[in-house]
DNA sequence: TGTACATCAGTGAACGCGCGTTCACTGATGTAC
DNA sequence: TGTACATCAGTGAACGCGCGTTCACTGATGTAC
């Protein structure tokens, strides 16, 4: 078996044999997340979308429960990507911001494809997506804001003490605001504001609000969704 | 129409009327999503549950959808009434304890109660509760920590400028912590680890990791889903 | 290069199921006189 | 206090539906000789 001879992979419309079925279930699965949410959407549907039989599923997937699971493992490894590259900045005199720019892809993410990246975190997500033949993991979200404190850490810019445990308390805050966003709880106006109030919770967890550098313009102020429930205009 | 007379409501068991059906329709799927999640239940199974017809359920709320969000909104009412129950506390030298506590309130709900504090919060949850004859809702979550704020910076324990939405920042962090417990994707032993751990996230957004008071016991350490997932034993 | 054959990855019909919702109905309640 | 009647809150049968999954099958592929 050569290691380029693998199967013709790629472009399989129109054969009987599809070429790459399972990553085509996984893409229809993912378009279908996006458009009805985590669980708006059936096998059957997955299936029709790639031009498939109902049944074929079922030579890559063992129920509908591991397609799920494979999904939302595959969009957690590319999260975990997205967040390395976000990391790969040139050195610059402010020791936060690789941190910071992490964070940031992480909300992006949550902004940009609010269902699937509440899949990726769903209820009991990484269980269900155990021994299916899953890809090598890319390194988990929290993971990449892990490392990042290592190097804090290492440059003197955290103390020991401080370090302990610190990854969760970043993780919690920007899982946080990742989360309020995906599921509509504030809103923003476009990714810059995310951006901005990325950076100043994750500055606010090393620094605090009480030490924040004043900022050159004031903080800008997310909307949320039950206050300006009352001040609402008519309803459609 | 005397304000006492109301309607007998209470133990209805085995009568035609029911007294308060629509109450028990919503423990009833309060149970259902505390048992199975979300979403894993019928509007056959908890009118089933409570012993009348699954046609019943309409005389009360026009769709499964509505009794979902009613009981999302009831749910979200009886978070923030807890809250604000925690806030109530004696007066104390550390300023910053009442917001701790009503931080601590949130987590612990999510701890206790997973996939009930989800729904409350979940995807577009507020809309779908709309109009639904509700009752005069109790502070907001959010409303409730914004309260904290205010008494912080009316102390001058906050200056403007941090206080400028701070709510948000805030929120996200317990929202966070909530959120990664809830799913799982953090875990803690027991609740007065979770006291810990909010404590420790709420200070640090005031004051910073950086600042932080020398813990008189290191900070206890969370477990996280995915590293322990290589460390596992045998699978059953 | 050609043929036989095992294996793989599809098909399509069928299964039993429980779902949300509608409908014409009826029993219980409470008010008017 | 008694009766007529409107209203309210239940019943239970029925609807059409799409679901996940199984099964016996078949077409395509690739390897052995």
């Amino acid at each position: 078996m050569g290691e380029d001879t693998v199967k013709g992979k790629g472009t399989g419309r129109g054969r009987y044999h599809h070429g790459d079925l399972r990553g085509a279930l996984l893409d229809a699965a993912e378009a279908l997340v996006r458009e009805r949410g985590v669980d708006g959407w059936s096998l059957r549907e997955a299936s029709a979308r790639v031009g498939v039989s109902p049944s074929a599923a079922y030579h890559h997937f063992s129920s509908r429960d591991a397609l799920v699971g494979a999904l939302s493992l595959r969009v957690l490894g590319q999260l975990g990507e997205r967040m390395g590259r976000a990391a790969d900045l040139p050195a610059e005199a402010d020791p936060h911001r690789r941190l910071v720019a992490v964070g940031q892809a992480y909300v992006r993410a949550a902004l940009e494809d609010p269902a699937v990246t509440r899949l990726a975190f769903g209820a009991g997500a990484s269980p269900a997506g155990r021994g299916s033949g899953v890809e090598p993991l890319a390194p988990h979200p929290h993971r990449v804001l892990d490392a990042e404190l290592d190097l804090l850490a290492l440059s003197g810019h955290l103390t020991p003490a401080a370090r302990t445990g610190a990854d969760f308390v970043v993780w919690t805050a920007v899982h946080g605001l990742a989360a309020l966003l995906a599921d509509g709880l504030i809103a923003v106006d476009g990714p810059e504001a995310a951006d901005r109030q990325t950076e100043r919770t994750v500055r606010a967890t090393l620094t605090g609000l009480h030490h924040e550098a004043t900022p050159s313009e004031p903080w800008p102020t997310p909307h949320s969704a039950h206050t300006t429930r009352a001040a609402d205009g008519p309803h459609p």
